[in-house]
DNA sequence: GTAACTGCAAAATATTTGCATCCTT
DNA sequence: AAGGATGCAAATATTTTGCAGTTAC
């Protein structure tokens, strides 16, 4: 596993240094998105806040990560399917905010429908964000 | 129009008074979804910072206006339809966002398709955010 | 007149930037 | 060794809170 961290870094031309390491593992072990704030208390503070965010901010330039918009706009980031690459995020997906314990799931599998926009508007990437009961709430 | 916002106002059992006005007025007038700082600007900062931030707040409760989530997580306002009610959100609807002026649309009348989820997630609510290039900039 | 709203000050929180030091390659 | 990444300090931006004065009803 920790090779496998190792070679996604180096995969997008990243130094591997142990704050990315760990951050980019924290996020293969969780099945849900997470904040900075989440960041910052998994790692117990290991690392300066200044840090968290320039890596996660690296990530999403590299297309590892993307963010999620969240109805109460709060910022989260959860792993790009393999797909992405740089510049051209493929993010379309759909999200699950579950309104009790706050959970947000990526729900890479369901696949976003086609939207009949009005003339004129082009979409170039669609999300979708849900919100509701999850399963482990239910 | 004057007496149409007012109305609005004391429908909500809210007070009429002026910064209110204004800013339910310019939510009106304008066609897109406005941000925290666009109300600041189009009022010439008329208004303390604070007041906007709490009228905002109240519109929100009240349901005379929703926050859409964004991509890039920073905070947007449009109108509610006139169904939505306190605590009753209808946002079933598509927000549009055009990557080249940054307007943001919302698409009233474009109701967002079902969406298949996973056994055991219950979904309340479903927004859906769409960007591209808008009918002006094509 | 009273309750609610506003504006100011200030606190709390979040994010960004500069720079010296340290680590990866 | 060299370039890039980190951590600290501090600047900047954003949002919240308390309170006194003002306004709507």
């Amino acid at each position: 596993m920790k090779n496998d961290i190792a070679e996604i870094l180096k995969r997008n031309q990243l130094s591997v240094t142990e704050s990315r390491a760990k951050i980019l593992e924290l996020f293969h072990e969780s099945r849900s998105a997470l904040a900075h704030a989440d960041i910052e208390n998994k790692t117990d503070e290991s690392y300066d806040r200044v840090t968290i965010y320039r890596t996660l901010q690296t990530f999403v330039e590299k297309g590892i990560i993307h963010t999620i918009p969240t109805a109460d706009n709060s910022v989260l980031y959860a792993l790009c399917k393999d797909e992405c690459t740089q510049g051209k995020h493929n993010d379309n997906h759909v999200h699950f905010i579950c309104d009790i314990c706050g959970t947000t799931y990526c729900l890479d599998h369901i696949t976003v429908p086609e939207i009949n926009l009005p003339k004129g508007f082009t979409p170039h990437c669609t999300d979708v964000v849900a919100s509701g009961i999850c399963k482990n709430c239910k």
